[in-house]
Parts: C-alpha cells; structure tokens; sequence
RNA sequence: GCCGGAGUAGCUCAGCUGGUAGAGCAGCCGCCUUGUAAGCGGCAGGCCGUGGGUUCGAGUCCCGCCUCCGGCUCCA
C-alpha cells in the first residue's frame, strides 16, 4: 500500500501499517517524537493501520502548538490523572475523562470527599508517573469481555459506558491503569512536559442534574514549560479585560449585596448606557418600530393566559402591597404587555406589520450559583419589541431584522454566532407552518451571509428562533440576541386583524431583541475594548490638564468650548504634577488627553492621543477630528 | 439548586499553629508650583459579611444564613 506525505511524495508500505510503522519508514527519530498521525484531516491514533492512497501527516513533539497534538497530549494527561487519584484514593469510581478546549478534566466519584488541597499530592503523583516513565498499550475486545472486566473492577460508570459503546470496544493500559477509551494517546509519557491541575468542581454524570454528582477535576499540560506559562499569562490578561474588573477600575458600576443582580450604575457607565439606548431607539425609529412604554406590574391572570405562570414561574418575583391581597407579578418579559396592547384596540390587516418596541426593566430571579457580573443579572432591560404580522409578511420582517443586526454588531466590529434552532418533539402548530417559519429563518441568514449552526429540536414549543451568541473573556458563551417566531400567544390572548375579507384572523408575533440584554450587551462591550472604548463611546472623551495654576482659566475655556460642541471633555486641575495626571488619564483609558500651559494657544494644542502618542493640532483641526471620531457611533447622519 | 473556594479600610491585599488589626493606592491637610505614565511630609479611615457556639480570650476554631469567585445544572 501507499500513503501520501505532507510534501505529496508518496511511500511504499505493507500492508496494514500503522501511523508508527509509516513514521519508522520515514525516519527513526521522527518514529520516537510521533505523537499523532493525521490521515486524511482526522487524527488517528498512531498504532492504527492506515488505509491505503491517505493523505497523512505525522504530528511530533515538536508541533506544540498544534491543536491535535496538544488534544492528545492532554488526553494522555488525564488518563495520567486517573491512574494517580486511583493510587492515591482506593475505592474511586472513575468517569469520563476527556481533553477540552485549554486543557482537560476528568470525573470521579470518590469515597471521601476531597478539597482543592488534596491536588496538590495528586499532581505530585502525576509527575511521579511520567519520571517513572508511562507507555499506553492499545488493545481491542469484545463487548462481553469489556463488561466482565470493568464489573470485576468495581467501576460501574465504565460498564455503563460499555455497555453503550458502538463498534470495536477499545482500551489504553498505561502503569496498572486501563481505560475504556476510543484514543489516540501518545506512545509514551515523556513530551508532557508541564502540566498543571487548575481546579476542583461538581459535575452531574452524564451533566444531568438527576444523578449523581461527580467531582470533576480539570487540568492542562504542555510540551514544555514555556508553553504553559504563557498560557498562564495570557489568563492573566485576560483577566484584567474582566469587566467586573473594569467596571471598578474605570467607575462605570458597581454590584452590592443590598440589591444582588441589579447594577448601581455610575455616571460614566451611565454614558455608555446612554449611547446604547441612543443608538436603539434611533435605529427602531428608522426602521419603522413604534416606541412603547408598558407596566412593570401585572396580575397573575395575565401571565395564566401567557403561559409564564405555569412556566416561569420560579423564576418570577411576587408582590404584594398589603397582607390579604392578591401578589401581583413583576414582569419578566414584555410579551405579555404588547399582547394586552394589541388586544386593546380593534386592528386591520393595513396596521401590519405593527412593530412595539420596549425597553422597560425586567427582573427574573435568577438560580442561586448563576449570577455573574453584568452577564447574568436579575434586573434585566432588552432593546425587546414584538412585530405583529401576517403569515406572507414574515419573510420580509424577519430578512429586515437580521439586517438590523448586522448593523447593530457592525457598530462595534463584533460578530456574533448565529444558532438556529427548529421544531421541537412537543410543539404547536402544523408542520406546513413550520416549513414555512424554518424557512424564512434560514433564508434570512443566507441572504445575509452570516454563518450559523442548526439546533435540531431546540426551538420552543411556539416556534423556531434564531440565538446570537458571544464568547466572554473567560471563554464562555452568552445569548445575546434572540428573534422568535410565534404562533401561539396571540391566539392565547384572543387577539384578531380584520382580513381583506373581511374575517378575524390571528396575527404571527416575532419577539426580537437583537442586542439582546442592554446589561450583559455592555459587560460583552467592556471586555471586547478591554476598557479602551471608541472615542463615541467614551465616558470621558478628552481630558485637559493646566500645567500650572496660571493656565486654569485658559484650561476652563477650552473645556466649555468643547462641551458645547457636545464632547465630553473634563479638567484636572489638582495639585499633582503633570506626570501622574497624565498617568491617571491613561489608566482611565481616557482617549484625548490636552495639556495647556505657557506654550500652546488655539493655533498649537499639545494633544495626545490614546495609542497614537503626541501631536500638535490647532483647535479647529481638534475640532475636526472630534467630530470625524464621534461620526463613527452614527455613520448615517 | 449542587461541588469546591472566599468575604479584613473606598480599591488591591497581608494577618503562621487563637493573645487588643496592618501595607500600598485612593481620601483629607500642609509643603512643592508642577511640561507628557506615580514629587515630599502628616492625618484620618475597620460591628474583620451576618447570627449563634467553643474558649479566660475568636479576624483566626465549629454550625446556620447572606453574598461573591471557579465549575456543574438551569437559562421563554
């Protein structure tokens, strides 16, 4: 047989070689630094035979920052991880034990409960292991033969991962250690150079809360120590992009047990909110979107008939004025107002497409454990509206929306992940309507050219929808934007247009909030500038800084100028020298920083500028580039 | 809700095995009169999250609760 190496020369081999058998072929050293052999695009464990005519590529010790190399050092890692906690823990059940994005982890259910402080020994052991020397045997057997083994051992969750398994049933024995495992693992122990236990957390088995709760320890490993402390360090920055962070360092706002989930926002968090609502209720008016303001309060008849009561409700907060009365509920979502809205007046088939737009606060009493700076809040205000239409009209509504998204995102130049999600098992409706809706989702993503997944099943009993979704700089995923097709509250309100035939007929209602919620929209924002937000943006857009007392008046006038053109412009005039102002001013990430003293006049500003360093500009010619930044926000007007 | 960790000055954090609470920054008051990333000195600032317990004595040990952090689950 031959196989195909990266340089597309060709190699003569036996039949039914492997990976190795190829890499010894080519060379004896590459055969000792072999980790992984790529055939055809997919990683394949390099003890495996090769089919004849693939493509393949030999991944070595040295490819340390490929994404499969490091996959399978990873792996070999936390198969590594199980043989220590195994050594040191008798009685352990062992899970799952799989590589993940940054590093791995690997569930136990252990006889004694362990803290953070037992993973230090376990990471010693670890180390112990690849000194000792590690090499993993692959072996294949039977289904029987597999459960007969793990059942001997005690390991119950491995005999349910048997029993299920499809095809050949595979094993990888390092030390005395055998795992249920599909593979690949390297050869032997000896490139995991660094690795690092990173933390200690519960995790249901199978992620079903419904059974047993497993402890999970996750970890990372390298092919070298530099590997890993640049790892290390790039968490740390990170970090200080953290918006709960930011909000602090730079006074947007803060969180406070009094009100948990509800951010105080400050006054320069304020201007950033401001901005978002600006460009919200500027772009609804242009698109044709009716501002609406509805109440906070309702009575539980309402969410009955909306289906939150019996659906939401542990999630809902309840009121009452006086012992004895009816609780009224907080509302968690605007729906149920535009629909009452709706139903309010008798409507026409020419009133449509009706479109409410809202942006009123929302609360949701969020689980305990769930909350997380802006980006899981129980106070809760979304760019939300509803679009009553009629079946032929939701094509256009829905391709209108994902345009307005595309400008929204544009705005800030993030792009967000797209998910579509269709039919449900339970749902309402006929499949001819779902056709149609799915339909018009999908084409509306097309013609936009954004990209997107399929979630099959994972719409709402009501419709399908499309999720917009950001990754924090923690690495984790938010919704943010949602558009939602729905079929059935309208008829649960009883709400009507009269057609041109002159008959009642129900509306379709998409709920969309595009940025989604204004809360996590900013925290999101925050970590994408890390802090150093566009100039139209900023809190504070220039600050000036009289060099010495004489220069305040001179200072003062040039702040009120610039406030009057409408820029946000400030003056330090404390007693500290120009160099720690200056200091301040750039650890707030202010963007324009003037300083005046005995030498600048309107023909000469000394102004620098946030990552651009220093310039001498005249006051019109500041003036000009002001306004050239702040057209950004607005490139339309 | 569950697993693990934490809560000390406005902020960031120290306080070992129990013995009367500390630093830097910020603040205030002086001095300096300031030119592109921290000038100098002084002062003030703490129900050590909260309720209970153990102890002669608790920031420190134990229990409950609240909140936060990292995960899991959940997220119309």
């Amino acid at each position: 047989m031959k196989v195909v190496l990266p340089d597309s020369s060709e190699l003569e081999l036996p039949d039914g070689a492997s990976g190795l058998d190829a890499a010894r072929a080519i060379g004896p050293k590459l055969a000792e630094q072999a980790v992984l052999v790529r055939a055809n695009g997919s990683v394949r464990d390099l003890r495996l035979p090769l089919e004849d005519g693939a493509e393949i590529q030999i991944l070595t010790t040295r490819d340390t920052g490929d994404e499969d190399a490091l996959w399978v050092l990873r792996h070999s890692t936390a198969h590594l991880l199980a043989e220590a906690v195994m050594r040191l823990h008798p009685g352990v059940k062992i899970a799952i034990g799989p590589p993940i994005a940054d590093g791995f982890y690997y569930d136990f259910e252990f006889p004694a409960p362990i803290t953070e402080s037992d993973l230090e020994a376990i990471e010693e052991e670890i180390r112990r292991e690849i000194a000792e020397g590690r090499t993993w045997e692959r072996e294949e057997l039977s289904r029987e033969d597999a459960l007969a083994r793990f059942e001997a051992e005690g390991q119950p969750y491995k005999v349910e991962l048997a029993r299920e398994a499809e095809g050949e049933i595979s094993l990888y024995t390092q030390g005395d250690f055998t795992d249920l495992c599909r593979g690949p693992h390297l050869q032997d122990a000896k490139p995991i150079k660094a690795v690092k236990l990173t933390g200690l957390a519960g995790a249901y088995w199978r992620g079903d809360e419904r059974n047993t709760q497993l402890t999970r320890i996750y970890g990372t490993a390298f092919y070298s120590q530099a590997d890993l402390d640049a790892h290390l360090a790039r968490l740390e920055e990170a970090r200080a992009r953290d918006h709960r962070r930011l909000g602090t360092q730079l006074d947007l706002f803060h969180l406070s047990d009094h009100s948990p989930g509800s951010p105080f926002w400050h006054p320069k968090g304020m201007v950033l909110w401001n901005a978002l609502e600006d460009l919200r209720r500027r772009e609804n008016r242009r698109r044709g979107y009716l501002e609406v303001k509805t109440p906070l309060l309702y009575d539980l008849q309402t969410y009955k008939t909306s289906g939150h009561y019996e659906n939401y409700e542990e999630n809902m907060f309840f009121v009452r004025a006086h012992e004895g009365e009816e609780p009224m509920a907080l509302k968690p979502m605007n729906c149920p107002g535009h629909m009452l809205l709706f139903g309010s007046q008798l409507r026409s088939y020419r009133d449509l497409p009706l479109r409410y737009a809202e942006s009123s606060t929302l609360h949701r009493d969020e689980r305990g454990g769930t909350l997380h700076g802006l980006l899981r809040v129980k106070h809760i205000t979304q760019d939300d509206a509803h679009v009553f239409v009629t079946e032929d009209q939701i094509q256009g509504e829905i391709d209108a929306m994902i345009d307005f998204v595309r400008y929204l995102y544009d705005r800030f130049g993030v792009t967000p992940r797209a998910e579509l999600s269709t039919r449900p098992e339970k749902r309402l409706g006929t499949d001819e309507q779902w056709d149609r809706a799915e339909g018009a989702l999908e084409e509306a993503l097309k013609r936009h050219g954004m990209e997107y997944v399929i979630s099959p099943g994972e719409g709402t009993f009501y419709g399908p929808k499309i999720d917009l979704h950001m990754t924090d700089v923690l690495g984790r995923s938010w919704q943010m934007g949602t558009i939602q097709l729905d079929y059935q509250m309208p008829v649960q309100f009883g709400l009507t247009y009269m057609g041109p035939d002159n008959r009642e007929h129900s509306p379709v209602v998409i709920h969309r909030a595009l940025l989604g919620s204004l809360e996590r929209f900013l925290g999101i924002l925050v970590e994408h500038y890390g802090g150093e937000f566009p100039f139209w943006l900023a809190p504070v857009q220039a600050r000036v800084l009289p060099v010495g007392e004489s220069h305040r008046e001179a200072t003062g006038a040039l702040q009120q100028r610039l406030f009057a053109e409408g820029f946000r412009v400030d003056v330090d005039e404390r007693d500290e020298t120009v160099g720690k102002r200056i200091r301040e001013a750039e650890l707030e990430k202010v963007p324009f920083v003037l300083v005046y003293g005995d030498r600048e006049s309107d023909d000469a500003l000394a102004v620098r500028e946030r990552g651009a360093g220093q310039s001498t500009l005249s006051y019109d010619a500041l003036l000009a580039r002001f306004r050239e930044l702040a057209a950004e926000g607005d490139p339309e007007a």
